[in-house]
DNA sequence: CCCGGGACGGTAAGCGCTTTCTACTCGGGG
DNA sequence: CCCCGAGTAGAAAGCGCTTACCGTCCCGGG
C-alpha cells in the first residue's frame, strides 16, 4: 500500500541501507548515489514512516507541551514561542521537531496522565509550562514521572514556573514577586493606603509569589495590618475578577486600589466597577499582570507587570532541544518589567 | 533499559501476546490472567512504547491540528476545543489522542511541510483550521497533500475554513459573508453613510467573505460608490488597524463609522481615533468581528460577530475522530451571531 | 608489485509491538 | 463415550526502519 524504504532502494538499485543513509545524512554517501535515491525518493513520493524509525533509533521528534489552556493567550504565547523555536532544523540533532500541545486544564492527574501518553510517544522532551501546584503529594507524583521521562531520555524543562524541589530540572522562570512588588510600591507611591487584591487560585506558586510580593511591599510601607482582610481569593479568570471587586467594595468601600493577580483578572475588577459607576483610575486605580497583548488596549490602559513570555518559551524550546545549556543551578530568572499605565493614579484627593 | 511488554509478559507468566491483548482489550482474556497481567505492568511501571505500537498497528494516536498562530486566542480557542475533545478516550477507538499543533504562521510552504510531518508521524486525523489562501497552485498542492493523507489512513477535516474546491473533506465552517452583511446593515440602519473597512490580507477567503458581506448591504443600501475608495488593506493585526484607520481618516474625514476584519484590528483602530480625539461611538463607530473574550471588555464594548469558535473546534474533533459523520455535502456551518454593543451608535446628527 | 586502509555499499539482526494461526482445555449433546 | 465448538493462550511472522559488521574496490606507499 504505502511507499517503504525498500521500494525506494529498488528504485534507485541500492539497498535500503543507502537510502536511510541519504535520508539521515550521517554516513557518507557517493554524490551520484545520493542523487538517485533522492530522485527515487520524489518520483515515489515517499514519506518517511516516523514510528518506524522512532522504534529502530530509539528517538521521536516530538516534543510535549504542558499548559493549562491553550486558549488563554498567557499560555499560547509561550506555547507558540516554544513551538517556533523546536521547529527549526537543528545542525547537532535532526530536523525539526513537532509540538504536542496538552491542555491540562490545570488538573493535576491531567498533567500526569499527559506526561504518561508522552512517555508512551518517547518524545524527545517535555516542556511543562505554567504556576506549579503546592501540594507535596502531587509534587512527588510529578517528580517521579518526570524522573521517569528523563531516565527514558527525554529531556524537561520547566517554563513559567519555579523549579521543582528535589529534582534538577532546567526552568526558566519569571520573578513573580519581584514584579508584584514593585507593582504595590508603585501605587503606593502613588500615596494609596487602602489597597484590595485579587488573588489567584490557592496552592499554585504563581498565586503565592505574587501575593507575598504585594505583601512585602504592603509590609515596608508599614501597612501590613489590613491585607488579610483586603485580600479576596479566586480563579485566575475574568468572572473571578468581577465577583472579587464587588466583594472588596463591599468589605472596604474607602478602597482606593485594587491589585489583581493578573490581567485577566483585572479586566474583571474594571467592568465591575464601571458597573458600580466606580471610575478608574479616578476614584479607584486598578493593577494587572503579565501584560498580555490586549492589557494596552483596554480603556483605561492597564498598569501592569510585562512578562516576557515569548522568550521565555523560546528560552524553554532551546533548552529542550538541548541547543543551549542550561546555567549553574538550571534555573534562567527572567524578569518582569513595570509598564505604568492609566489604570493607576494618585488616590482621590491624594 | 527500558521495560518493554516481554518483560511484563514474564513478570506476568503469560505469554507477550497476552499483555498486549490485556492492554488493548480487544480479545478475550480471562479475569484471572487479566489481573496478573495487570498487575506486573503496576509493578514494573511499564508504558507502552507508542511508536512500535504505532508500527505494528498502522495507526497512532496523534491528531495534527494546523493553525496560523496558537498565540492568537481565535485559534487558541478552535485548538483547545479540538484538544478537549480528541483528549477523551472514545468507546469505539481506543485511547485518548493527542494533538500536535502546527504554527503556519500562515505561510503556506509551512503548511505543506507540517502536512508532511504529520503524514510522517502516521497521525490519524489532521484538522485544518484558519482560513484558507486562495492561490490555484497552493489550493493545488494543499488537495494533494492532503489527498495522500487521506490515502494513508488520516482524517481529514477544515475547521473555520470553507470546503476545499476539488476536495470533499468534512468541514466546519462559519458564515463569514452573511455575518459581515448584518454587522454593516447594523450600522445601515443606525444611520451611518460613511462607512469604511479596514479589511484583513490579501487572497484569504475569510477577508474576501467577510468583505463580500460588507459590500452586499452597503450594495443593498445603494451605497456600493464609495466602497473601493473606503477599504484599506492590512493583516489581521492590531497594528493594521491603527494604521488602516488613519489612512482611512485621511481619505474620508467625514468618516462615521469603521468596520473591521476582526476585533483585534477593530482595536487597533479604537487606539488610533482616540489618539486622534475621535470619541468611539459618538463621532465615529467601530465593529469588529469574531467576539473574541476581550471583545467584551473593551471600552468602549465591541459590537461584533461572535463565531461558535469553541463549538465548531468540538465539532472539528469529533469528525476527526470519527464520532460523528459529516452532513450529507460534508460541510457544517455554523451561523455567527451578531453581538450589538458600545462601540456602534447613530452617527452625528444622525 | 604487493599490501594496508579509506571510502562506499550491502547484509542482516534487531527495535517492541500486533495479530493471524494454531493448540489446548472443557463442557455438553449425540 | 466421543466429538465439536466456545473460550483462552501461545508461537511466530512481520510492521518499516536503523545500524553494527562485513565485503569491495581502488589508491598510494614501501
Amino acid at each position: 500500500m504505502a511507499v517503504t524504504l525498500a521500494d525506494v532502494a529498488v528504485r534507485a538499485g541500492v539497498s535500503a541501507a543507502t537510502v536511510s543513509r541519504v535520508l539521515n545524512g550521517n554516513y557518507p554517501v557517493a554524490g551520484a548515489t545520493r542523487n538517485r535515491v533522492l530522485r527515487a525518493v520524489e518520483e515515489l513520493e515517499y514519506v518517511v514512516n516516523g514510528p518506524a524509525s522512532a522504534l529502530a533509533a530509539a528517538t521521536s521528534d516530538l516534543v510535549g507541551v504542558l499548559v493549562n489552556d491553550i486558549a488563554d493567550p498567557f499560555f499560547g504565547i509561550m506555547a507558540g514561542a516554544v513551538q517556533s523555536e523546536i521547529g527549526e532544523p537543528t545542525a547537532e540533532r535532526g530536523g525539526p521537531k513537532l509540538a504536542v500541545v496538552c491542555n491540562t486544564g490545570g488538573s493535576p492527574e491531567r498533567e500526569l496522565t499527559f506526561l504518561t501518553h508522552l512517555q508512551r510517544q518517547r518524545a524527545g522532551a517535555v516542556v511543562l509550562t505554567g504556576g506549579a501546584l503546592e501540594d507535596e503529594a502531587h509534587r512527588a507524583a510529578l517528580a517521579g514521572r518526570l524522573g521517569r521521562l528523563e531516565a527514558a531520555g527525554a529531556r524537561v524543562v520547566l517554563c513559567g514556573r519555579p523549579p521543582l524541589e528535589g529534582s534538577d530540572f532546567p526552568a526558566v522562570t519569571f520573578d513573580n514577586r519581584e514584579g508584584a512588588r514593585q507593582l504595590t510600591e508603585h501605587l503606593l507611591k502613588l500615596g494609596h493606603r487602602r489597597l484590595g487584591y485579587l488573588a489567584g487560585p490557592q496552592a499554585r506558586t504563581t498565586t503565592r509569589h505574587r501575593l507575598e510580593g504585594h505583601r512585602e511591599a504592603l509590609a515596608a510601607a508599614g501597612l501590613a495590618g489590613d491585607a488579610g482582610r483586603l485580600t479576596v481569593r479566586g480563579d485566575y479568570g475574568r468572572s473571578a475578577g468581577y465577583a472579587g471587586a464587588l466583594e472588596l467594595l463591599s468589605r472596604e468601600p474607602e478602597l482606593t486600589a485594587i491589585v489583581a493577580a493578573n490581567d485577566t483578572v483585572a479586566l474583571g475588577a474594571c467592568a465591575a466597577l464601571r458597573d458600580r459607576g466606580v471610575r478608574i483610575p479616578e476614584d479607584v486605580s486598578v493593577t494587572g499582570f503579565d501584560d498580555l497583548p490586549f492589557a494596552r488596549d483596554v480603556t483605561p490602559a492597564l498598569t501592569t507587570v510585562r512578562l516576557p513570555l515569548h522568550e521565555a518559551g523560546v528560552r524553554a524550546g532551546r533548552l529542550a532541544l538541548g541547543r543551549e545549556t542550561p546555567p549553574a543551578g538550571g534555573v534562567v530568572t527572567c524578569d518582569g518589567e513595570l509598564m505604568v499605565r492609566n489604570s493607576s493614579a494618585g488616590p482621590r484627593g491624594g
